[in-house]
RNA sequence: GCGGGGAUGGCCCAGUGGUACGGCGGCAGCCUGCUAAGCUGUUUCUCUAUGAGAGCGAGGGUUCGAAUCCCUCUCCCCGCGCCA
């Protein structure tokens, strides 16, 4: 959640937010009001409060010098009513000024592009070298800064469900009789393939000073609360049915819980963490998006960066974390470009976001691959993960990124290593030592 | 799942109905050439702040008044049961 305090004294940062979000700022106009009545309540009970606890100490007394006190424990049970009446009313008031609160979304950050859609991210760079059909050269050109290094082929790279589906890979029809649409069977060698990958990923995070954690796939309604807008993400998670647990839709999710209400020494931070561990989501607002295959799924494998720092550091994490993701999908030879979400398509978390798109020529398209955000200090305030500094406890600022998810990555590879003449798959030269083997054929 | 024990400020710990003791650590100051020691103060959250309110795992209840008594729940420790 956003700094009260901070909102109390610069109104104005958060009207400019949500204007660069696209958003009636209705949930800040009734935050004051209910913030007035609040204030305006407290101060009544407070008072009578105080009232009572003068009167209960001199009820002491009496007691104490056998006297009775008969007559002032009349008035205290009159004052616990009015007080009683009125913490109703304050509570409420407290209760929905809280809700109107946590839907107030992060500042954006000046660097962030104001725009609405998808369309309008702006690109950052493209970094090597694809493989792209003729038909597409207009739409990768449009896609890319000028003088983007590609490779023009006339063979359209065929679709990862028909190749898995013909070399025994995966199983789809199968997995939908047993489990329903978007999941799926992995076999064989893509199972391998997609071992080697995680296990890929966390040497690679390991060797960058990252510690490797398999966290619990599932988190208490409190944790998840804190950790991510269940608002708006209650259509994405799965819930244990009769249990207060929910699935976890990304190992973001459990390693930021994992400090939840703890205060660290300022010498621990920053902390690197890699979270390893599968992502259950429901997928609800995606019918009719990518229904074949193994692109968008209820469930896959992700290795996750996620960082807890103090403030002043976590812009440079950001593009550390970026770093790592995109040095990983390099080392992979697999071309990218990097976009900078626009303010619209940003979450009530996110300061900033940055996406990598991976280039898929059978789609002849660049789709997300990685997601890296900064959300500063609104995660951790709502953690109340803090650090101790000689300015008193600070929250502090967290950032995660993906370093791998595997399913995307398996259907990248797929699209960007077959082989046009014997219909196999190559094994990216990286993986080979995890594999075992570097070659996938009928 | 059953039985027993526990949870108190950043940490440790006292507290059997009268408004949370003491220690450690941290911070600030004092004192000595420096350091250490010592001494003094301070230490959580909230508010409209020379003041007040809240806070003893969470939530209810009894009471003028609850860390303390009662009920429900969570987590940790010990033992038993079950188990990859």
């Amino acid at each position: 959640m956003i700094d009260v305090k901070l909102l109390r004294e610069h109104k104005e940062l958060f009207y400019d937010s949500c204007r660069k979000r696209f958003m009636e700022p209705a949930s800040l106009d009734r935050f004051f009001a209910l913030d007035e009545a609040w204030r305006q309540k407290l101060k009544a009970v407070n008072d009578l409060k105080h009232h009572k606890n003068e009167i209960s100490i001199r009820i002491a007394d009496l007691v104490k010098s056998r006297s009775d006190a008969s007559d002032l424990k009349k008035d205290v049970r009159e004052l616990g009513e009015s007080i009683e009446k009125l913490e109703t009313e304050l509570s409420s008031i407290d209760k929905e000024r809280n809700e109107v609160v946590r839907s107030i979304p992060n500042l954006v950050h000046e660097s962030v592009p104001v725009c609405k859609g998808d369309e309008n991210n702006a690109v950052v760079r493209y970094i090597g070298n694809a493989v792209v059909h003729e038909d597409d050269v207009k739409y990768f050109k449009e896609s890319t800064p000028d003088g983007s290094l590609f490779t023009i082929t006339k063979n359209r790279a065929v679709s990862h469900v028909d190749l898995l589906e013909k070399l025994g890979l995966i199983d789809m029809a199968r997995a939908g009789k047993a489990a329903g649409a978007r999941f799926y069977y992995l076999k064989n060698r893509l199972v391998k393939l997609e071992m080697a990958l995680m296990n890929y990923a966390v040497d690679f995070l390991s060797e960058r000073g990252f510690t490797v954690v398999e966290p619990p796939f599932m988190l208490n309604y409190a944790s998840m609360n804190a950790v991510t807008d269940l608002e708006t993400f209650k259509d994405a998670l799965y819930k244990i049915e009769g249990e207060d647990l929910y699935l976890i839709a990304t190992a973001e999710h459990p390693i930021g819980a994992m400090l939840k209400d703890e205060i660290l020494e300022e010498s621990e931070l920053p902390l690197r963490l890699a979270g390893i561990s599968p992502c259950f989501r429901k997928e609800a607002g995606a019918h009719g998006k990518d229904t074949k295959g193994i692109f968008r799924v209820h469930q896959f494998n992700k290795i996750e960066q996620f960082v807890f720092c103090k403030p002043e550091h976590s812009w440079d994490f950001l593009e550390e974390l970026l770093k790592n993701a995109e040095d990983f999908c390099s080392s992979l030879g697999i071309a990218y470009r990097v976009v900078n979400i626009c303010s619209g398509e940003l979450s009530v978390l996110n300061a900033k976001k940055y996406d990598i798109e991976a280039w898929f020529p059978a789609q002849g398209k660049f789709r997300e691959v990685v997601s890296a955000s900064n959300n500063t200090d609104y995660q951790g305030r709502s953690l109340n993960i803090r650090y101790r500094s000689k300015n008193g406890n600070q929250i502090v600022n967290t950032l995660n990124s993906t370093e791998v998810a595997t399913t995307r990555m398996l259907v990248a590879i797929t699209e960007n290593f077959q082989q046009q003449d014997n219909g196999g798959i190559s094994i990216p030269k990286a993986l080979v030592p995890y594999t075992g083997f570097d070659f996938i054929s009928s």
